[in-house]
DNA sequence: CGTATTAATTGCGGCTCCGAAACAAAGGGG
DNA sequence: CCCCTTTGTTTCGGAGCCGCAATTAATACG
């Protein structure tokens, strides 16, 4: 089979391949100027663009695994970029719900489409 | 037909999980506490990983686009962790050669291993 | 009511990173 | 041999993130 046990098996998603997207992309972020977000920013961030909400910060934090300031302090740093909006639980206003923006919606979607477009290369 | 334009173009890669496999990763590596390197020092090891030899100082910051403290200073740090080692180049002994090392290869392929898992997930 | 519980934020000390500029070491040319 | 260029490192000042602990605000409950 000379495939070598992969390409062949469910994804066509060789390691050698995985990497080399995974660099393409981080080249491209780190030459454009993008690399503001810390990788745990930027799970915050797709996981608010992801997931269904609401989101509270007590909630993202149990489900990424991180303290409540991380949280806190991610959403100071991205809000004062644009990218999420907080607003008070009209409910029980002890809770924080986190919001999507226009501005983040473009950013993650800009994220998608290095992504994609990396993945391509080298594809037949 | 009815695949919305993705999933039979060439990779089979749409935006949507695009997403989806940064998010799985990245929180993968946050979990794990595995998130020790910043964007630019992971894209500085998998160059170093994935190009061929030799490395330079001058070279990488010229291909990656940062300055050379940048380069020393991750390389101190990832020196420090045991993922490269470096040695000055006997020809030019103005020149250092970042070579490759055990551990660094074992990251690098653990990190291969996770994004190839996450990129089958949710496959057929 | 008054106290305990829960949610989120903030203060503090420590660590790392960054960029620009200064610096040391090595090579090349006349 | 001296000077200029190249390479890499270090210094300096500034900024950000982190974790832990204390704090503020709101709710639940006896």
């Amino acid at each position: 089979m000379a495939l070598r046990g992969y390409a062949s098996v469910k994804s066509g998603f060789s390691p050698a391949r995985a990497l080399k997207l995974w660099h393409d992309v981080a080249l491209t972020r780190v030459r454009g100027g993008i690399g503001d977000l810390t990788e745990r920013q930027m799970l915050i961030l797709l996981t608010i663009y992801l997931e269904t909400p609401p989101h509270t910060v007590r909630g993202l934090a149990a489900k990424l695994g991180v303290t409540k300031p991380v949280i806190t302090r991610a959403l100071d740093t991205m809000g004062a970029m644009g990218l999420v909006t907080r607003k008070r639980d009209p409910a029980d206003k002890r809770n924080v719900i986190i919001q999507r923006t226009v501005d983040g919606a473009l950013y993650v979607e800009a994220l998608a489409e290095t992504i994609v477009k990396h993945a391509d290369d080298g594809r037949a």
